[in-house]
DNA sequence: ACCTCCGTCAAACAAATGTTTGAAACGAAT
DNA sequence: ATTCGTTTCAAACATTTGTTTGACGGAGGT
């Protein structure tokens, strides 16, 4: 392995430097000379490393994300028996981190919401090995809070309502920091943002637990189907 | 005024056709030979109806945004004197159908979600020209409805809170349409998104002003800061 | 010492892309 | 009919960009 003066890996230089550059630029905007720059590599690294650019695209998306779910786990360290209201919170607060932490790679929430402006086909895959199966946890955790009468359908609405508070502040950052110019993305921010999220979302679905058969039915049938119907094509 | 065959003014071709475009590649990712393509028109038009690839692009998104604009007004003809759920509904639909709806130019919201992945210059003043004040407007319906003991930072949560919700639906589209193949974006499936919406966020802020003083203070201080503090740069 | 494999590097190539040019076509006014 | 301003067109230009090439060099085995 030719070192090159530097000790790290030209790979993983490479894997580092095209995160960066990619999400902030998107896939198009990125050019290979940029990324080389930045990794201090020569232009024809990454054909040898990764073959072109789009397979070091793929690669650069596999690794942020899993770096960014070995960081911060689904349950957070939750003790197996614990509340749904605790089960939401951790859920809650892992999702934000997520997608908002300012970290050594902070490119994942980026790369993400750049996926979502401009599918490429990589996107079907990470819907279903990662987004689908985690999203499943959510629905068990909204299902123990409504409880047992409510049909899927309504499940299903109340779990978009709480990814999609998250969501917000991940895609919607350039307007927020203009909206709030004090909005923090740090740890305490997020954990307050995360609290509120819970304490609104719970309120709103304790009414629905309260009122569970009072004509909520006929408005939420064939809203969205009773289950996500997990087929996997590609 | 050469026609060239079509009737349509060259211009305003120009001007859709870049809209689509635009909104399904990306700025970096079109290029004026697909456009001028798609418009019928020679690659030297753009640069004498417009002076380059930016102006045009900037042309298209005031365009897109007055035309959804005028299509869905912010208040849906709604009378001066209705409640305050009355009209947050009506708000809600009419920011749900400005993102989503599939109409003549459907490229709207995706525009919008593809200036959040990567602001351009502009969207600052979009952000302070229109959607600070509209969002001024359903503060005032959550303040409302929150009642006169709620603070401005708990309604500034609970207006994202909102906000989020219905822009979820926007642009986490690719993956909604995966979750869920039977999610319709026609004007039925709006309506029913937009009064789950409702109906989980009233519940929600029902919930905050029941119990309004019992120690929420102190989670949401400094959350955001109270006021939007409306001030423009650039 | 020789060979082989692996990684790196500068240079070059071919295609694509934003932009420009100069001429031509067309309608309206003189 | 001529002129003038406006609009369109094909062709070309200068850069950029993804990709490839062939050589160079070190590490390790025989």
């Amino acid at each position: 392995m030719a070192d090159s003066g530097n000790g790290e890996d030209t790979r993983v230089r490479l894997l580092h430097a095209a995160g960066d550059i990619f999400s902030r630029k998107g896939y198009q905007g990125a050019t290979i000379r940029d990324i080389c720059r930045k990794a201090k590599a020569n232009v024809a690294a990454v054909h040898y490393h990764f073959g072109n650019k789009e397979r070091l695209y793929e690669a650069v998306l596999r690794h942020a994300h899993e770096d960014a779910l070995s960081r911060f786990p689904v349950d957070m360290g939750l003790s197996g028996a614990s509340t749904p209201r605790e089960r939401l919170s951790a859920y809650v607060r892992a999702l934000l981190l997520r997608m908002l932490s300012k970290g050594e790679n902070a490119w994942h929430g980026a790369l993400m919401a750049r996926e979502l402006a401009e599918p490429t086909p990589m996107l079907g895959r990470f819907v279903d090995r990662s987004i689908l199966p985690r999203m499943e946890k959510l629905r068990e955790i909204v299902s123990d809070i409504l409880g047992p009468g409510a049909d899927a359908a309504l499940v299903g609405l109340c779990v978009q309502s709480i990814v999609g508070q998250c969501r917000n502040y991940a895609v919607a950052r350039p307007i927020l920091v203009r909206l709030f110019p004090d909005l923090t993305y740090d740890d305490s921010g997020i954990t307050r943002l995360a609290e509120h999220i819970v304490r609104f979302s719970v309120a709103a679905m304790a009414h629905y637990h309260d009122r569970q058969d009072e004509g909520l039915g006929a408005e939420t049938a064939h809203a969205i189907p009773s289950r996500p119907d997990s087929h996997v094509r590609q």
